[in-house]
DNA sequence: TCTGGGGTCCTAGGACCC
DNA sequence: TCTGGGGTCCTAGGACCC
């Protein structure tokens, strides 16, 4: 059957966002209309940009570098932080908009999803047409703007997106290949980063179309499986599905903080994992999974990283084994130079739907169990801060860590 | 070019088994 | 004891995405 592919992309999410929220709150500015950015707190060193506005784009400020680089670039640069439960909104206001056109959708990240309209032909009509109604239905009720790709896939139809922003509507259908995606840089193509872009540079490859007439084999003998991927790409194959993404089948869940200051002590540094153990415990628990790899990573001051992993031997959940587990493994790899950043990670998710028992380890299990199933009911009841740990008290540290910087983020939101 | 946080997948080396 | 080979598991690290 003939596949129709949508791909939605907010443009510059966040920024867009904030001056939406701001606009409709009484605000004369629009944050899109001048030099902006949504940029971390630089005091805690969180301090990179987010999202950037197109005039601020103009200045050479890219995504992911320090507000003091940036601001070097343009000195009258507007910084807003993040709120990111105004984002979970925006967001899932969307998504409920795009779920009138049909339910074949993919949430590719909290800005981006794929609408999947093969054999709709008769309830839409003109996939321009179609297009344009949910750009503009955007648009007007939820006051910020989106690109639309279209195409017989995802990969393509999420180039198309990509072509020439914002407020637009692309199509790369497979007879345009040549003409729009083969004259772009290889590092527009979907899965072409910095390593692999260096590489194809060096094999005098710099276009999208150079890589789609290389030789797949020499490809394939350079790098491997990921070689054959991207000339697949290139050439616009790729056959995945638009599937809806479901929390169950998650591979692992992860938190990790920069801290405000390095740790230099072992106990600070195991508070903060518990924080972070915290975190990861209640997500891992929400999605109804049991862990069997616990794993954590350091980035010292030196801005060196490492980590380490272990596997154990009855899968948990519990917020009690995964800290354990957490502390040997610090215990393990620290050498001892000041922390700036910590994280922690379990994967090798299965199904927390079982009876855990171990004789070989005393804790109760039960007791744990009921624990953590109090403690998460009041965290969703009445916030993060509602609970916490004694030995977290006056440390300086949160009760749950998190990205999010907010003691009060509302907890799980809707989304995912 | 030195900064965030949340993910996924792949690869290579070592241990261990047959 | 040495040499050869195949398979799996575990772990560290890298690369990519947003």
């Amino acid at each position: 059957m003939e596949r129709l592919i949508f791909h939605i992309d907010v443009n510059s999410a966040y920024l867009s966002w904030e001056a939406a929220f701001r606009l409709q709150h009484g605000e004369e500015l629009d944050l899109r209309d001048i030099p902006s950015a949504v940029g971390g707190d630089e005091a805690s060193r969180h301090g990179i940009v987010l999202t950037k506005s197109i005039p601020a784009k103009k200045y050479g400020i890219r995504t992911g570098e320090t507000l003091y680089q940036a601001r070097a670039k343009c000195p009258e640069l507007v910084v807003v932080p993040p709120r990111y439960w105004i984002y979970m909104q925006c967001s899932q206001a969307m998504h409920e908009i795009l779920m009138e056109y049909t339910p074949r959708i993919q949430r590719f990240s909290v800005d981006e999803s794929f609408l999947d309209f093969s054999g709709m032909k008769n309830l839409y009509g003109d996939h321009m047409t179609l297009a344009e109604a949910i750009k503009e239905r955007i648009k007007k009720e939820l006051g910020f703007t989106v690109n639309i790709g279209i195409s017989e896939n995802k990969l393509l139809a999420k180039v198309a997106s990509d072509l020439k922003k914002p407020d637009r509507i692309h199509t790369l259908f497979p007879e345009e290949i040549e003409k729009k995606m083969w004259p772009l840089p290889v590092e527009d193509l979907f899965m072409v980063g910095r390593a692999t872009s260096t590489k194809l540079h060096n094999m005098n490859i710099y276009t999208i179309g150079e890589l789609a007439k290389f030789d797949p084999e020499l490809l394939r003998y350079k790098m491997k499986s990921h070689g054959e991927l991207i000339w697949r790409y290139a050439n616009g194959i790729e056959g995945s599905d638009v599937r809806k993404s479901n929390h169950m089948e998650m591979k692992g869940v992860g938190n990790s903080t920069t801290t405000a200051f390095d740790l230099e002590d072992r106990e600070t540094a195991c508070r903060l994992l518990l924080s972070l153990c915290e975190t990861v415990g209640m997500r891992l628990r929400y999605s109804g999974n049991c862990c069997r790899v616990i794993s954590i990573s350091i980035r010292d001051n030196s801005l060196a990283t490492c980590g380490m992993q272990k596997k154990i031997d009855v899968a948990t959940d519990s917020t009690r084994k995964i800290h354990e587990t957490a502390c040997s493994l610090f215990d393990r790899l620290w050498k001892g130079r000041p922390i700036r950043h910590m994280g922690v990670q379990v994967t090798e998710l299965c199904s927390g739907d079982f009876f855990q028992f171990s004789m070989l380890d005393s804790f109760d299990y039960e007791k744990d169990k009921k624990l953590n199933r109090a403690i998460d009911e009041i965290r969703l009841a009445h916030g993060a801060k509602a609970v916490m740990r004694s030995s977290l008290l006056h440390s300086g540290l949160s009760a749950m860590s998190g990205g999010v910087g907010e003691e009060d983020y509302p907890l799980m939101s809707s989304i995912l």
